[in-house]
This record gives C-alpha cells, structure tokens and sequence, in this order.
DNA sequence: AAAAAAATTAAACAAATGTTTGATTTTAAT
DNA sequence: ATTAAAATCAAACATTTGTTTAATTTTTTT
C-alpha cells in the first residue's frame, strides 16, 4: 500500500507516542493532538487503531529487506567483513529508527495483533536465514569456526544494541558525558557498540588457541 | 511493606498479565476475573492499579539486592569465577521470573511512573557498581584487560538474556526441539546461554595475543 | 455471645476509550 | 461554473476504564 503525506504524518506522530506511551498508552486523540487533525481523519485514513499500527509496520519493515540482502551476494567481501557491514548496518538502523525499535520490543513482549507479531517475525526470521548463509560460507573457506549458535549470536547482537539504545541516558550519566552534544554522543555510542560488537563476533566465529 | 496471602495471589495474577498484555493493555477486571476476586479488593488492598504495579516491584526488587553484594565479599573466589558465577545468577534470576523481566523491559521503554522507574534503574545502577568493582579486582589481580567498558559488558549480558527469554519460542523452532519437554529445554537454554556469555566476557575481559 | 474489625460484594460513578455519523468545507474533474 | 469526489469537522455513540460507595458477610477480639 502507499501512503500521502497526511497518512506518512499521521503514521509518524502515532510511532512517536506509541515508543513513549506504549500501544495501550497512546489514545487515538492523543496521536490527532499531537499531529493537529481531527480525530475521525484516522479512521477515515486508516479504519482503526490497530490497522494505523499495522500500517507503521508496513512502514518501516518495507524498506529493510533490500540492502541486507544485497550484502550476501556482493563477491568482492570477504565473511568477516559480510558480517562486520552486517553489524553496523543494524546498529545504524536501529539508532535510526529508535522509536520503531522501541515499539517492536513492546510488540515482541505482548504478543497481541497477530499480523504485526508476523511482521516483526519475519525481519528476525530473514536476518537468521541471511546469517545462517554466511556463516557457512565462512566455514568453507576455514575462516570460521565449525560450531556456531547463530541464534544465540544474533540475539547478543539485537539485545546488545537494544539495550543500549533503551538505557543510553543512563550511559551517558556513567561516563560524565552530558556536556557533549546529542549527534555527537550518539555517533561515539555507534562507534563503541560497533567496535564492542565486532569483538564478541570474532571471539564467536573465529579459530583461536 | 508485608503483604499478606491475597495479596501476593493479586500481584501474581496481575504480575502474569502485565507480562502478556503490558500494564495498559490489562484492566483491573481482568485481573480480578483471573484471581477470582472482586473488582473493589484492588483498590482495598493497594490504592490503586498504578500503586499495584509499584507493589509487585516491591515485593520482586526486594530479594534481588542480598546475593548479588554477598558474592563480591567472598575473598575464596577468583575475580573470573566472582564473574562467572554473576552470569549465571542473572540467568537463573531473568528465566525464574520471566513475567516479571518481560514487565521490566515494557517500563524501561515506556517509562511513565518515576517511582518504578527508580525501582528499576536502582537495579541497574547496584550492579553495574558491584562489577565495576569486581573488574577493578581483577586489573590489580593482572588477570583482566584495562580497559573494559563495564555498561556495555552488562548490556549484552542483560540483552542476550533478554532477547532469548523473549524469542524462545523460536529459538527453540528454529532448533527442532520442540518434542522435548518444557523443563528440560529451559535447562538446556540456560546452559547454552552460560556458556555463551562466559565465552563473550573473556573475551572482553582477559588479555590474549 | 456481643462487639469490633476486616473482608467481600454488587452497583454506581464519572471520565476516557475507539469509532461512526452527518454536515460542511476543500479540492479536483468536467 | 457546475458537479463529483475527497477531506475535514464537531458531535454523538456505545463500551470500557479505574475508582468509590454503601451494604453485607466473615473473621477476630473482647
């Protein structure tokens, strides 16, 4: 389905509040408040409450399927570095994106609307497939290990840059860093979580005495 | 605050249904429905449905404080097995009151309430101070790189753990091991995840070539 | 056994909820 | 300029919400 700008407004303020508030938190008038329409404009564009989340869904899970994909066939990388872009490309995403995120914690934890619990299954889904290729592929060629709990992998991954994403005021609290500017602070996050990430995956995937 | 019998069957059923509706999507009705109890008795006995929740932190954070600080004081353990051995309470804790954790992650996204919100950073800020001491131990000791960036560590123990209690449904799916019994998968989990984070933390945390 | 306290109940309360209606305005097509 | 379609609106709708009331039952104390 394609969405108008009035729509893509609508949808934007309602994930907006839905990341603060929770799904249950947020009422259709708050979310026509904040994006100054009338209440009715959101039935009348997307029929309800829930079909306006299941449109969020559609979204921003659209857009992902591509780029990781495309990482897999490109020849001229080598394993490891799949799986460093591979790194970056979801914590860019994610920091991107933060209030997606934060909802699609809340939807993985209350299991409620069936087709968005699908949704939020296939990223997960896709991403263990598209991983589970590489690691092979890494295996073939010795670089890495014979043994490998992919999932388990994946979830250090996700949770790792979950979490910090979720606590990263706090973070910033820890290490005095408060007088830094946000872009900034939240550039040097991205680089640690990346450099932190890619270290457990090397200690995971690859051969070492 | 002691609560008494009807009190604690309350939290629990609340404490069950916050976890798999989230705290707006449960009415007080459903929780006495599911208790069967009358409507009125939650307000009786706590206030209110907002000072329930408060109640259930109450009556989960309360225990969590003494094991944690009596591991850092035993001086017959090594800084690596003091670790270990932290990784491993924090599994056992998450798995033994999933309910509870999966409650934890909806607040610390949503975070509405400041007194629970306190509730759970006091959590947060306890351990990452009871660690940051022990990694210390283990700089002086030679034993442990140093430099460790104690927050993100945590983050991934926390992460992993959650993100696996949370999907593993389909951890366990993707595995084909859905014909063993309930119990024995989730002692199987717990001991993967050991193992796995055991494996991250050294190699965070120990000096190797 | 009488009195006091605690526990439990059905009913009522106002406020908030998601959604619909029907009229009105704005925009687009003819 | 006229007509048709789309967008917007205030108001009303029926439910559901958390909480309170006031009466009744159960338990405890005297």
């Amino acid at each position: 389905m394609e969405f108008n700008d009035k729509q893509i407004q609508i949808i934007e303020t309602a994930e907006r509040l839905f990341a603060e508030r929770g799904f249950d938190g947020t009422s259709v008038r708050d979310i026509a408040d904040e994006a100054g329409i009338n209440v009715a404009m959101i039935s009348y564009y997307f029929g309800s409450k829930e079909k306006l989340m299941e449109a969020l869904f559609e979204l921003r899970v659209g857009s992902v399927k591509i780029r990781v994909e495309s990482l897999l066939k490109d020849e001229s990388l080598s394993p490891i570095e799949k799986v460093n872009m591979l790194i970056d490309e979801h914590i860019e995403r994610v920091m991107q994106k933060q209030c997606f995120y934060k909802i699609m914690v809340g939807v993985l934890v209350t299991n409620k609307n069936p087709a968005i619990l699908k949704a939020a299954n296939q990223v997960k889904i896709r991403n263990a497939e598209v991983v589970s290729e590489l690691i092979k592929d890494g295996q073939k060629k010795g670089v890495f290990k014979k043994k490998v709990d992919v999932i388990l992998m994946l979830n250090t991954m996700v949770g790792t840059v979950s979490q910090s994403m979720m606590s990263q005021h706090y973070y910033r609290e820890f290490n005095n860093q408060q007088d830094i500017p946000d872009e900034e602070f939240e550039v040097l996050l991205k680089r640690r979580l990346s450099i932190h990430i890619k270290t457990l995956f090397k200690a995971i995937l690859t051969n070492e005495a």
